[in-house]
DNA sequence: CTTCGCATTCGAGTTACTCGAATCTATTTT
DNA sequence: AAAATAGATTCGAGTAACTCGAATGCGAAG
C-alpha cells in the first residue's frame, strides 16, 4: 500500500488530453482514446466526462473529441504572468525596430523549443509561425542556442536521437557538435536555412540564475534579404540584450536584492 | 460503491490548475493551493507533482506555483485545429482590409467571451487585447451579439447577475433588454464605449447548425476615428460575412454535402 | 431487418487516493 | 550564531474512489 509520489489519474487524464491533441483535425473516438492512453474504455469515458464539463475537451458533431477553449484561457493567463516573457518584451520590441524583421521568444521543453511570443515587423513577408508551436533543437537558431548550453550528457542524448534532415543544410553528428562549440564561443547561433529553405535566423540563449538556458529569442527573415553577414552584424547588439535579460533573471554576479522581474 | 459518472481526481486537478491561474503573478504556495482546492496538503502535493512533471505547472525560484508551458502547446494545437477559426480567418482578414481596424474572433464560455483570434491593422493604435483573454457578454460588441441570440431563460440569467458598469455608457436591465431586441432586428451589435472609454466596436454573431451562437467577431477602433455612422456603414458587409461563416458551419438551409469547413 | 461499431451503464474487486502527524529544509528573527 | 517559524515533503493506516470486463443501449450502415 505504498503511496506513489504522483497521481496516476492526473497522468492518465493528461495522457488523454495529449492523445486528443495528437489526433489533430480529425478528432478521435472514445475507443481510440482509451487504447492510446492505455486505459479501459469505461475509464476513459469517466475522465472524458469530467474533461468535457471543464471544457478542456469538446466534442464535434460527429461525436469525436477535440481540444476545448479552457486551454486557451489558461494559456492566455500563462502569457500574462510569465516572467521571462515580461522581462524580454521590451528587448524584443527594440530588436524588431533594429532589424525590421520578425522576432520570436521560445522556451525549451523536452528536446524541443516552444514559441511563447512573437513580435512582427510591419514589412514582414509573413513567415509561418505561431505561439504554441514547437520546433526541434538541432536545426533552429533558438534551439541550437539553447542546446549549446545544456550539460554534455543531455547534448549527447539529443545528438543520439534521430535528427530530422529538414533541409540539405541541416547539421547532425560531428558537424552539429562542432557548430555547438562555435556557438558557445560566439554566444549566438545562426540557422542558415537549416530548418526551412529560404529562412535564415540568429538565435540567442537566455539563462537563469543557475546558468541553465531557460529560453531563447531569434530574429528570422527571408534569406534573400538577410545574409550571413547581416546576421553577424546584428549579433553583437542582440547578444547584449540576451545578456541583459539573463542578468535580470538572476544570471551572473549574484546581487542581493537585484532588480526583480516584475 | 456506486460509480459516479465523472472523475473527482480530474476535477480536483483542474481545480488546482484554476487556483494557480487565479493566483496570478505572485504565484501560490502548496498550502494555499490545498485550501483553495479543498483537499489535504499532501493530496495537493501529489497532484502537483504530476502536474509539474507534465509541465502543466511550474515553480518559480521562491517555490511558488505558476502555470506551465504545456498549456501553451495545447492552446497552439487547439488554435490550429479549431474549425470556427479556420473558417473565419479569411473573412477576418478581408474585414481588416475593408475597415483598416483590428478584428477579433471570440467564443462564448459561460457568461463571457473568450478571444481566440485577432487580426491587426497596420495603422492600429495598439488596443490592448490578447488571445485567451475574457470579456463580459453585456458590454462588448461580440458579447451582446451572442447574448441576443441565446434562449430567453439564459438571457434572464445573465441579466439577473451583477453586471459590471465598466463605463458610464454600459447598459443594464431594461435598457440592455431593449438593446438586445434591436440587435436581433439588425443582426449586429454596437459597443458604443460601453466596455472601455474611447473604444467603439461592431460585433456579429456566428451560428452553428442548430442556430445557436457559437462565436462572434468584431471590429474595434478608437472612437475618435470610428463613429456610430462608420459602424452602420460597415455593418452590412460584416453581416454578409457573418451569414456566410454561419452557413459554412451548417446554419440555415441544410445542404447535403455542403462545403465542409477545412 | 440485421449487423456492426461505438457510447454508455453496471457491479465486483482492489488499486491508488486521502488524511494527520512527523520530519526535513529554508528562511527569518532575536 | 542559534532558535524559531513557515512551508515542503515523507510516512503509514484506512478506505473511498478508481479500474476493469461484460452487458446494454443507440445510431448508422448494409
Amino acid at each position: 500500500m505504498r503511496s506513489g509520489r504522483k497521481s496516476s489519474s492526473v497522468d492518465k487524464a493528461f495522457e488523454i488530453v495529449a492523445a486528443v491533441s495528437e489526433a489533430g483535425r480529425s478528432g478521435i473516438t472514445l475507443g481510440a482514446l482509451a487504447a492510446r492512453a492505455g486505459v479501459a474504455v469505461s475509464t476513459a469515458h469517466r475522465y472524458v466526462t469530467s474533461l468535457l464539463e471543464l471544457r478542456v475537451l469538446d466534442r464535434d458533431q460527429a461525436g469525436c473529441y477535440r481540444l476545448g477553449v479552457t486551454l486557451i484561457m489558461l494559456a492566455g493567463q500563462y502569457l500574462d504572468e510569465d516572467g521571462l516573457r515580461a522581462v524580454a518584451q521590451p528587448y524584443l520590441a527594440e530588436l524588431v525596430e533594429l532589424s525590421g524583421e520578425t522576432v520570436h521568444l521560445g522556451v525549451p521543453v523536452g528536446h524541443q523549443i516552444v514559441y511563447i511570443d512573437k513580435v512582427e515587423s510591419a514589412k514582414s513577408v509573413r513567415l509561418v509561425s505561431r505561439i504554441g508551436n514547437r520546433a526541434p533543437l538541432h536545426c533552429t537558431a533558438m534551439g541550437k542556442a539553447v542546446l549549446a548550453l545544456l550539460d554534455p550528457p543531455t547534448i549527447d542524448e539529443v545528438l543520439a536521437e534521430h535528427l530530422d534532415l529538414r533541409t540539405p543544410r541541416t547539421l547532425t553528428g560531428d558537424d552539429l557538435l562542432a557548430e555547438l562549440a562555435l556557438i558557445r564561443r560566439q554566444g549566438f547561433a545562426i540557422d542558415d536555412e537549416e530548418n526551412e529553405e529560404g529562412v535564415r535566423c540568429v538565435g540567442l540563449p537566455i539563462r537563469n540564475s543557475a546558468g541553465q538556458p531557460v529560453g531563447a529569442f531569434s530574429v528570422s527573415a527571408p534569406a534573400g534579404r538577410f545574409s550571413i553577414d547581416d546576421c553577424h552584424r546584428l549579433a553583437p547588439r542582440a547578444l547584449a540584450m540576451a545578456t541583459d535579460i539573463s542578468h535580470r533573471l538572476g544570471y551572473g554576479p549574484t546581487v542581493k536584492n537585484g532588480s526583480r522581474p516584475i
